[in-house]
RNA sequence: GGUGGGUUAGCCAAGCGGUUAGGCAGCGGCCUGCAAAGCCGUAUAGACGAGUUCGACUCUCGUACCCACCUCCA
């Protein structure tokens, strides 16, 4: 890996190999930023309308993961991930629960703060939301429909009804994203271009050419799309929901359709053209598709590069909120450690299914005691620890090639853990061995580094805060506890100076009943909970 | 019907046309008073059928099965 300097300036530290996954070509190619040393990355928040879920959770950590890795290779990184705080969802079920939707949508998305947070997905660059951005969309609505790319649906009297759909057959690049080309030429060419659209779109369609899911609400039925394809860009205000839910436009009041949002936040903080834009699985199509065609048509060149996660499965089947098998995040961080449940949903590759069960759990219990070991145990050795902003601060090109190899091929985790179960056993080695501080104090570093790029550096104070906010008292029962044990262990170890087994051993037994495990080593005996 | 992904040892999960992935569990050894931890070594693979090749888990074609998207969804 040397051959690859392409004449950047001599004090470059970042490399020229990475190379990710583009959704839209299916294909592994080099990175290169739109602007050097720096990358735009926009990924597709939830919409808060319940509370959030493992699934949601692995494509934060997923993306998480990403953006560390830029950093880590010397990247400035601006990351905007949204909030969609208005939408159908969101007005059904706080209709239905009969509070505000503005207050329900606030409250979930302080929900999905906190497991971020909890989970140490650091905070986004900036977080818009959606109803703070009405005017950049209405905007881009205009926009779009001076350019002759989006029709506004007229009332009975010819005034504006607020219903606004993008014209799909206008924009020939539509499906560029996810190739569900549907043939524009040859349905201009058909006589009976709706009947062979309806054909080619499948179940979605129906005999007679209408869009049975894509249809323009029942409110409005003397309005029509002009082709079972285009989507709505803005929606009219309806009686039956609350006035403030709608916000005045030229083309009629009204609120934002769903891809509109995404576009319109992209552009006010990334511009019109950017780096990534990232998400889930399920949003390639329609959401992104959408989101692209009306981005460019736009005149904007829009995300250069499309990142997708995949999903979190339970017996095979995909988490989520249709099926009604969501996994909490309260109910898994009731039983597991948040880093144990983020090592679960980073140690799989992004694009790989993840399948969420007790053995995927108790698989990263035991990551989490064979990595804390080594550390706890190389911090023993040397007598200290480096520093976060130590850990942090070392560059990609002081870690091991395996480890920088792997991650710039696609973000390759597999082969990356691999690279660091394999300087902690060299690293075990070397304290068994009594090896020099200086090696020791090495693969110490380049462990806890490696692990923060995955933010999973077992020591970060991410973890410990995490514990102290559950029950304030800990670190004076820690401390208690610790005097308690402490004596134990010199009991124990006068014990087996003496040569009494039975004794040493019933000391370790009772420990162990306590749920207090002990280490002997050269240097006396530790113990951990 | 359209679009895309997958099938690797007991389990999870990678790279690779011929050379140890890694983790968990197992077995043998070292270490230990004995354990644990750690270290060393080690068995069990590549859905099925053809083809290409000196040689295929890795490339090509076919078959089977699984999954996702095409409707809100991370």
């Amino acid at each position: 890996m040397s051959n690859d300097a392409i004449d950047t300036p001599s004090a470059e530290s970042q490399t020229t190999s990475l190379r990710l996954y583009d959704t839209a070509t299916h294909s592994v190619t080099p990175f290169t930023p739109l602007t050097p040393g720096e990358v735009r990355i926009y990924v597709c928040g939830a919409t808060v309308q319940s509370s959030p879920h493992v699934g949601h959770l692995r494509a934060a950590v997923a993306f998480d993961v990403v953006r560390r890795w830029f950093l880590k290779l010397g990247y400035k990184v601006v990351f905007v991930r949204n909030v969609t705080d208005i939408d159908d969802k969101i007005l059904a079920k706080a209709a239905a629960a009969g509070e505000e939707w503005w207050a329900r949508a606030y409250r979930y998305e302080r929900e999905f703060t906190q497991a971020y947070d909890l989970l140490g997905v650091l905070p986004p660059t900036y977080e818009p939301r959606a109803t703070g951005h009405m005017t950049d969309m209405i905007d881009l609505v205009q926009r779009l429909l001076d350019r002759g790319h989006a029709y506004v649906i007229p009332n009975a009297d010819g005034t504006p009804s607020g219903n606004v759909y993008f014209d799909v057959p206008s924009w020939p690049e539509y499906g560029a994203l996810t190739h569900q080309e549907t043939g524009t030429l040859a349905a201009a060419d058909s006589n009976d271009a709706d009947a062979a659209v309806a054909d080619r779109m499948g179940p979605s369609v129906d005999a007679a050419g209408s869009d049975k899911y894509n249809t323009v609400d029942a409110a409005d039925e003397s309005a029509d799309k002009h082709n079972p394809r285009d989507f709505a860009l803005w929606k009219a205000a309806k009686s039956t929901e609350p006035a403030t839910a709608s916000w005045p436009a030229p083309f009629g009041k009204g609120r934002p359709g769903w891809h509109l949002e995404c576009s319109a936040m992209s552009h006010r903080y990334l511009g019109a053209d950017f780096d990534i834009h990232g998400g889930g699985l399920d949003l390639r199509f329609p959401h992104h598709e959408n989101e692209m065609a009306q981005s460019r048509a736009a005149g904007w060149g829009f995300a250069h590069r499309w990142m997708h996660s995949a999903w979190v499965t339970q017996s095979g089947e995909k988490m989520s909120k249709s099926l009604g098998n969501g996994l909490s995040v309260g109910a898994v961080l009731a039983d597991h450690s948040a880093w144990v449940i983020r090592y679960a949903l980073a140690s799989v590759h992004y694009r790989s299914m993840l399948e969420w069960s007790d053995q995927t759990l108790s698989e990263a219990e035991s990551a989490f005691e064979r990595i804390s070991r080594f550390v706890a145990a190389a911090g023993t050795a040397l007598g200290t620890q480096p520093g976060a902003d130590e850990v942090q601060g070392v560059p990609a090109d002081a870690l091991p090639a395996d480890f920088v190899a792997a991650m710039d091929d696609d973000i390759n985790v597999s082969n990356a853990l691999a690279a660091v179960f394999s300087t902690i056993r060299h690293g075990n080695s070397l304290i068994a061995e009594g090896a020099s501080a200086d090696t020791i104090a090495s693969a110490l570093l380049q462990v806890r580094s490696m692990l923060d790029v995955f933010g999973l550096d077992p020591l970060n104070s991410q973890w410990a805060s995490a514990t102290n906010a559950a029950d304030g008292e800990d670190s004076a029962t820690a401390h208690a506890l610790d005097a308690l044990v402490s004596e134990q262990l010199a009991a124990r170890a006068q014990a087996r100076k003496d040569k009494d087994f039975a004794r040493a051993d019933a000391i370790r037994d009772a420990l162990t009943k306590a749920g207090i495990e002990i280490e002997d080593g050269a240097s006396g005996s530790t113990w951990h909970v």
